[in-house]
Parts: C-alpha cells; sequence; structure tokens
DNA sequence: GACTGATTAGGTCAATCGTCCTAATGGCAA
DNA sequence: TTGCCATTAGGACGATTGACCTAATCAGTC
C-alpha cells in the first residue's frame, strides 16, 4: 500500500489553497504546517508515540500553539486522516489519467511497493500501520483510517469489472489490497527489498492470470 | 499469522516448571502472571499504551513489586518476546507431530487464520503487529520480534522442501507468511471474517498448487 | 522464638504527557 | 496614532509515565 507523502506533494494541489496573507505563516498555513509533520511523524514514529512537543520542534512552533489550530489531539490525527484520504483520491486519479488501460491501472497500484520501497522497509505502509495502531487502542478514527483503505478497494474494483471481472471484482480488489499489506509488514520486520521485488513480480503475474482472456479453466 | 495465548496454554509445559515453595504465589509464579498478562495486553492494545499499573492491575499486585522482578519495561518485553519464541517452537512441533504429510503442516499453518479469527479481527497478528510497532519505534527488540518470524518461516521452509521445492523453498514461505501477514492487517481494518475465510480458502488452494505433482508448465 | 533471605506493598521521584490560559506580537483598518 | 483581530509564545495545570527506594511480610531453618 504505502500512500506517500514525499510522492503525493506532486500530486498534491498548489501549497496555497486560499487566499492568505502573502509573506509566509499566516494561520492557515501553519495549520498546514502542523498535518504536514503530524503526517510524517504519525507514519514513522506511531501516533501514539508522537507528542505535540515532537510536532512543534520539527516546524518550529511553540507547543503553546496548538491548541488555536487544534483543540485536541484527535482532532490532528482527523485533519492527517482527512489529507490522506484527499491525497489518496488524487493518486488515483492521476493513476486513471497516466494508464490507458486497467492493466495499466492495476500496475500502476503494484508500483507503488517498488516506488516506496525505502520507507516501507523503514516503517510498513502509512494506512495499514495506522490501522492498526487504532484498532489496538480502540480509537474512533479506525473507520475513518479503514476508509482509507476502501478508497483503493472501491477503485480497484473498479478496474476489475472495467477487465471484465464485474462478478468478483470486490474480492480481486481485497486480494490484492492483502497483498501490498503483507509485503509491507514483512519488508518492515526483515528489512528485506529483494522479497519486496520478488512479490512485486509475483502480484504482476497474477495480475496478468486476471484478464479474462488468461483464464482458460473458469467456466467450463 | 497470529501466535495465540489461550491456543497454546494448552501446548506450553505446566505452570510451574521449576520447584517453588508449594502454596501458589511464590516469586517465579508472579513472574509468570506478569509475564502472561503483559503479553496478552501487548498484544491488545500494543506495547508502548501499556503501562506497568495495567499490568498490574490485571494480576492483582502493586506497581513497586514490578522491579524485584524486571528492572525495566525493556526486560518485559524481552520476556514477553522470549515466551512467544519458546511457544512458537512448540506450536510448529505440535502441527508437526499432528501430521503426517509435510501438506497436512502447511494446512495447519493455514489454520490459524480461522482458530484465532476472532481476536485477528480485533487486534491484528500479534506478531505482525509487535513487529510494526517496535520498527516505528526503532526499538532494539525489533531484531528478536521479528525472530518470531523466522521459526515460522524456516518451518515452512523445511516443509516445502520435504514437498520436493527445495530449490525456492524460502521462497514460498516467504510468500505464505506474507499472505497471512495481509489478512490479518485488513481482517483487523475492516472486522471482515467472510474475507478471512476466503483468503484461507485461496490460501489452501494455492498450497495445492505448490505440489510438485500439480505444477504443470514448471519445467518444459 | 530468633534469624535469614526471598518476596511484596506502598510511596516517592523527575520527566513527560495533553490540555489550557494569558500576555505579547504583528498586520491592517480607521 | 489608535484600536482591532488573528496569531503566537510561554508557561502552568493535573495526570500519568517508568523507575526506584524502603519498610513490611512471609516461609523455612536453626
Amino acid at each position: 500500500m504505502a500512500i506517500r507523502t514525499i510522492d503525493l506533494n506532486i500530486v498534491t494541489a498548489d501549497p496555497e489553497p486560499f487566499g492568505c496573507k502573502e509573506a509566509g505563516l499566516g494561520g492557515a498555513d501553519t495549520r498546514q504546517q502542523i498535518v504536514e509533520a503530524a503526517d510524517r511523524l504519525f507514519y514513522e514514529g506511531g501516533f501514539e508515540a508522537t507528542a505535540f512537543a515532537d510536532i512543534a520542534a520539527t516546524i518550529g512552533i511553540s507547543r503553546g500553539n496548538f491548541y488555536y489550530h487544534f483543540k485536541t489531539k484527535d482532532e490532528i490525527l482527523d485533519a492527517v486522516i482527512a489529507q490522506r484520504v484527499e491525497r489518496t483520491r488524487m493518486l488515483l486519479a492521476a493513476w486513471q489519467r497516466a494508464g490507458n488501460t486497467p492493466l495499466d491501472h492495476l500496475r500502476s497500484f503494484a508500483g507503488m511497493l517498488i516506488t516506496n520501497r525505502a520507507k516501507i522497509m523503514l516503517y510498513g505502509c502509512p494506512v495499514g500501520t495506522l490501522s492498526a495502531e487504532l484498532a489496538k487502542l480502540d480509537h474512533a478514527a479506525l473507520d475513518r483510517a479503514a476508509g482509507i483503505f476502501s478508497l483503493f478497494r472501491e477503485w480497484l474494483a473498479d478496474r476489475f469489472a472495467a477487465l471484465g471481472r464485474a462478478s468478483d471484482a470486490d474480492t480481486l480488489a481485497m486480494h490484492l489490497l492483502m497483498r501490498s499489506q503483507g509485503i509491507a509488514t514483512l519488508a518492515a520486520a526483515f528489512r528485506d527489498e529483494a522479497f519486496i521485488r520478488r512479490e512485486f513480480a509475483a502480484i504482476n503475474m497474477w495480475i496478468d492470470e486476471q484478464l479474462p482472456s488468461a483464464v482458460l479453466s473458469e467456466e467450463p
């Protein structure tokens, strides 16, 4: 999986969405800086393990300033998830524009494993690890975090449907998501890049096998 | 994956390994109680999120008592991992005794997904989620936690080798581990039992396909 | 019954957590 | 300049953390 931050910055809209004073660091900008830093720190260090002080030190503001922009830590988490949702939407849209066929699109998804392999080996998948942590904390935001999975799930299912596999599109989508999650987890545990590349190749082979024309033994 | 605690208690040796006073609650027993409670709480709530007070409250001892048995929290973590390692060894040995063929053994591994599905949907896989957390914390115990993965990895590779797939045994073992991890992660995120059962069936199909006799297009 | 060593309870410690308050800052409008 | 409003810095708060110390308790031995 691995929605990336850096990569997605390219996809993301201009850094000044709506009017903001002029000489940087207006309120909206600081808020965005907080979300940006929290996004990265939540990914690299975990949600609970990341303290306000860590975020403040990263962007160089005082701890007390947080309360003006966010009342609680959960509000920051919500903002981070909302940003990831938005960037995931844009990433999926970009993949869909860039590729000509559903097959291309599926390969773009798998390509994340290679593109983000360095971060994956260190921190796993941002979506998977956040969901896992929130599940253990019994946190109400788990549903929202899992919603990012759903974006991929539904988009992948659409791609499989466009490929002529409408009847089991969701099953195939979940299978692909499952593989990306398993790869990310083991890659992080073993810090094994060769494993990522090997399973990346296996995923692409599996995708090819899902082409209706390649399915020989399906309906007798 | 999911090394279970309750299930493994059956496999585990007697609760009084070496001589201990007589009327319960001698020192060694308290230590074991701490490890037992920590194992469960680390799994259900995460390592960092679990406080000494939580463990103490679970087994009904005072907080100050910890220092006699463990100097630091990391020592408790080490003891928990060591216990999981030992129980994993015994679980693998039990599987090997129970099954007649390597195929049976591989199916025992996959069966964990069904046996532990309830806990997996709530907390994911104990090994995978602990490794993910320790990776983010940059904790030195990550290697030891990943060592539990290695136990499964090497045992599975042996099974594949016994099945006549010696040349790619480790690759197959990692693929099987990868699937179990992906299934656990998504099952926890979506709380979806049907997904577990579907992918469990797919894993068993995949295992069958790895039988050399079933491989038709391998060496031309 | 006194002694001994293992075990435990209770409390203290500084550090850190998220939260919250208040005064200072700075740009803009009148 | 004056005042206004958004923004920020800095600190204080109560709670909780892991770590640590000490006195009480216990069983078994002499």
